[in-house]
DNA sequence: CTGAAAGCGCTTACAG
DNA sequence: CTGAAAGCGCTTACAG
């Protein structure tokens, strides 16, 4: 099997391969000379070879997505968004989880693919996470759910999402309030922005007097949520209990259980989550909505701007949280 | 910034480029001259360029890892094991989940990173799947948690998995049983290993005597899990009922439902997941032990011995699932 | 607007 | 054992 090369597309379109080069890279080119060189290459089902083109100095037009997390609904969407949207623009992008500690020193050494892309867009993820603290970027970068000063980002306002979630439980007659939160080892995965929406809850319970006491925020392990044991006491001991989820995850237990117990959501408990996942709507959950699926494609569009542009300021573009009241509070 | 290249390295050591690659690559060379070149290489600092190399005939060091799914404790500690392995040989290893159709489309035109990599491992997929029904391999391809003719793979006998679960819930004295299943509309996302465990159930019911009625055969989003009511009813209508959980995760649910309605595991009834996931442990789970972590080293040790020796014949290399009786059943 | 040519940094027969 | 040379498949000034 022989590869077919710039040269092959060349001959059959009758032209030099510099004038073929330039028609895929979207250089100066009479137009009908453009497309006999298009019509070529899907004739003979020509792909470049990226390595040629990288060592001839051109662009890979791929872009990096480095994410700590790809278990979660949220980065699962952000994702695919983010991914189809650069797909229908021809650019490819390669996915990069820190699945272990190896892969951020890969990275650090330069010796891993981040090296192949034209630019990089860090997910739920800081800079000095990623590269430490002396570091200055080469190729274009954006930041995705987080953000930092002279940089690209598109992030949420997970602040004032907690605060929402306050103001809506603050509106029935709850007397206590609990937060359920996650558990992280990992400095690199602690995610900045649920922290935020603790932060954005705590003030707006201050706000209305209410001092949120730090064992009412209760921890658990992202994938197997709350205990049993830790709901059903919440349920025992208090009366009408206010509870904010800071990942919607963590009310699907809650609700299974409060629904044994006989609770009525909404009367008996009042319970807010974060996200709006797919699945809260058949659910009844109240919760704080965030648009993943256009922090997606904005991300993306960044990229493109930034990558047109490399000139262009940052921009830092901030989006906002809805509140979605279905029957839990 | 002046890159170094092999021709720095060369004068600086007194000799040819040719010689300088053949010192760095292992080829036939004099002790005194591989000595003088690599006292050149750490005095200049000097470090390959891959692209060139790459483009020149050399190798990749670089594995491709095609999965459906990545959100799924199962696939991240596969991927997770499988990357730590072959990062400790250098090589890279490359996650391309497919989290869109475009995706796919993107693998059959040839016009994405596979093309730039060593080798292919195929996870949880079918060759049909992935590149349709004409196609022939190029290059070294393992199977993992799949298995066809003539290709390397690494897999476990699920439908042996499904048999031990039956065993283990025919050892009580429970007269109904359960299945929670998913639920998959995209075709390549459905799992054969998921289908085996309830046939291996099946018959091993039928063994027994005992015909499984396909309304027992609960099915649900594998992240949202059971629902609440489908749970309670089966508590309400049935005394012992034997629930065989095909995933670990469906399986907390239950627990949550059944603590609630003060049901007591083992006794008042049984429940067997699958996968012994991390948490199940903690929470006394009886489950079918999958050596997720092994089967991700196998896997990488098949792909390292194929690029070795492409003449090798095809390995084939099943696991079998192990019973970890705990609290449940 | 386009072709011919130089060059990116390496590997690998090919002679010696 | 080693050097000189061809070539991997592209991009990009440089002339026209």
């Amino acid at each position: 099997l022989e590869r077919i090369t710039i040269r092959d597309v060349a001959k059959e379109a009758g032209v030099g391969i510099g004038t073929v080069s330039r028609a895929l890279n979207g250089g100066v080119i009479k137009k009908e000379t453009r497309e006999k060189i298009l019509k070529a290459v899907k004739k003979l089902g020509y792909a470049p070879n990226w390595y040629a083109r990288i060592l001839a100095g051109g662009k890979t037009r791929r872009v990096m997505l480095i994410t700590p997390e790809i278990r979660t609904e949220f980065h699962w969407r952000v994702i695919k968004s983010f991914d189809e949207y650069l797909d229908q623009l021809d650019f490819e992008t390669v996915i990069y989880p820190i699945i272990s500690e190896n892969r951020i020193a890969k990275i650090r050494s330069g010796s891993c693919i981040t090296e192949e892309v034209d630019a990089v867009v860090l997910c739920t993820l800081t800079l000095n996470n990623v590269f430490g603290s002396e570091y200055e970027p080469i190729k274009p970068m954006v930041l995705l759910e987080t953000a930092q000063e002279n940089y690209d980002s598109i992030d949420l306002d997970n602040t004032l999402g907690g605060e929402m979630a306050a103001k809506i439980l603050l509106s029935h007659e709850a007397k206590d309030f609990f937060v359920l939160h996650t558990r992280e080892k990992d400095p690199f995965r602690i995610s900045q922005s649920i922290s935020a929406r603790l932060e954005g809850f705590r003030s707006g319970l201050k706000k209305a007097g209410i001092c949120l006491s730090p064992q009412n925020i209760l921890h658990s392990e992202i994938f197997s949520g709350p205990s049993h044991d830790q709901i059903v006491q919440i349920f025992e001991k208090y009366r009408n209990p206010a509870i904010f989820a800071l990942i919607d995850n963590f009310a699907l237990p809650i609700l299974d259980i409060a629904s044994s117990l006989k609770k009525i959501p909404g009367k008996d408990f009042f319970l807010v989550g974060y996200d709006d996942q797919t699945w809260t709507e058949e659910a009844g959950l109240t919760t704080i909505h965030q648009p993943i699926e256009e922090m997606g494609i904005q991300a993306a569009q960044l990229v493109v701007q930034k990558l047109q542009n490399p000139g262009l300021s940052a921009q830092q573009i901030r989006l906002a949280p809805k509140p979605v009241i279905r029957n839990t509070a």
